[in-house]
DNA sequence: TATGAATGAGCTTTCATTCAT
DNA sequence: CATGAATGAAAGCTCATTCAT
């Protein structure tokens, strides 16, 4: 009855779980055979190997990341709006998220990372509209002109910052730090 | 010639480079003992395990960290002098000791890490000082009143950010963020 | 052209072999694999570990045995013609199965006895029945007054000697040294 | 103060608690060292290697058992005498001595068994005496004409299955079973 | 396609033995 | 004589990958 998209789901899937449990390391083929329902063999029809369903894992938890970050954002939005809003999807990102999170933390400090072929970072549609306000003013953007890492820092950095702490933030409270954070880099 | 101590620290330095060169897997005894000069068994001399041996290069490295994050902070300073200074440190740590921090972030995201028995994060004679002050002021800190995640997202976790852009930042623009960051977060 | 169930049987087989010629050490897994035919690491798809595959291949040894043990016993026979019978397997067990007493006599003395889970020891269906009648009078058997390892090491411990003789006993002096043995602990 | 007899005799002893209580393997040299004080270094020169240690202290054991068998025999004994005496000795020697029994059982039962020069085995004084009345009066003993195995059987393979039960038997049982054993395998 | 037994290189760890001090 | 760090071969075991069925 499923078809073949389900049984890749089903390994990606059980991939995320299994390296989010126990780790790249300990994360064993026969194990993810096992969760997943499909045979050693057969995984080897849908991924290559097991680096590449690793970045597979790593592209859909992008997108997922990507759909959620720009959730709601509409051309119509002020850059404040819009920015603030990205920001507070990004929060709702990393909290909701939980598994993901965790495996891109692991994903990005470990071995896997960097061995990929193509960059997908911040491949939404959306993204390259955002993006150009997220730049000192002397560039076009309307931020102060402080280094991009600066401003990432002080943007997602802290969003994923926030999300770690044990219990959620209020939205009132999302909304002052957001404040505060805008306050501090936008020029004016 | 080379004493005890000497080889258990080429251990530990060998175990260092490794892991930040070839992560955690992929980084073999085998391969250790060959680049500390050590032979396999010897190893075992030093340290019991595989694991205790991590554990032990991440102690070694936190310690370090410590050192140079309060390095020059003197009880005369005032709160805003001394967590400027701490900053400055910390950003300093980053950027010159890459590999030191690259292990710490591989190894705060791996399964060895919570499998270690005693607290050391901060342990630090100046430390109780200085984080009494990042507070907020209802609890006797001299901080706006932000989560402790917030604050710790927007001074060390920024400093960590900003360590990573390619070429470091001059001591003025340094000097500028770190001003703009307390005033984000200073109360008054 | 091979199943499992001969794969299993020729690890069990060369494990048997192995430990008899060289003892439980010096019997490494990597001379077992070349032995019955397997890799070094099938043979953990039939046998969790080394210990599993100890223990398998004595609970093995100890069915054999006590299928020659209770050979031939039938319900119409007395008690004497039964005891005596049995006396005579094991004495038959003992000489033309060599290989299988050297592993139990390993086995007993190893520290690989004692760790397993179940008793296994005279589970046969018969052996109740004959079990019964080597007790005292007392207890409703038909031995004399003597403590269990008394008669234990007159009948079965004196088989096993007798069996480690150069030479096997004709008929004629095993039926007398059988029944010495009776004389000697039976009741009338 | 402690000799080099001591060192040796310390060496020895933590052999045989070691063997005893963790088997042949899982009894290393290192951890010999530190149970016998000594250091694993100096071990080597009092034996050339952990085969001849092992056999050393087989010799002392045997050297032990045999003067427990063959105490307070005396000449003047008739045959019937000292044999009951020599059985009764053998019993306590398996009940007293456990650990050099257990590592009797183990020795007789490993790969070291078989590797030895000379055989030493009832080398006693007098052991020869003795020995010759335990055979058939066809060849100059008092005993009916049975195999030497079951003789063996029937007498020190007994004795050694009474000591394993749980609980001592009383000097009178003793004395029972022996008379019983006595009038088994003695001609008239 | 799907299976799961099979492979075999490689892993962490042990330990009898040696030797510079 | 004594030490204990050092050696290095070999142990038990794992696991990504393959392939006959």
């Amino acid at each position: 009855m499923a078809g073949k998209r389900d049984k890749r789901e089903a390994i990606l899937k059980a991939m995320l779980d299994l390296v989010v449990e126990r780790g790249f390391d300990n994360a064993p083929m026969s194990v993810l055979a096992k969760r997943s329902g499909a045979s050693p063999g057969v995984i080897y029809h849908y991924f290559p190997s097991k680096d590449d369903l690793i970045h597979a894992v790593h592209e859909r938890v992008v997108s997922i990341k990507h759909e959620v970050f720009f959730e709601g954002v509409s051309p119509d939005e002020s850059p404040r709006e819009a920015l603030l809003r990205v920001w507070l999807n990004a929060y709702r990102f990393y909290r909701s998220h939980r598994k993901e999170t965790r495996f891109l933390d692991q994903y990005l400090n470990s071995s896997y990372c960097g061995k990929a072929e193509g960059a997908e970072e911040l491949a939404h549609p959306e993204s390259a509209r955002i993006l150009k306000w997220l730049q000192p003013k002397s560039k076009g953007g309307i931020i102060r002109d402080l280094p991009a890492e600066a401003i990432h820092g002080l943007t997602l950095g802290l969003a994923a910052s926030l999300a770690k702490a044990p219990k959620p933030f209020s939205p009132a409270t999302l909304k002052r730090i957001a404040e505060t954070v805008w306050n501090a880099i936008a020029d004016e």
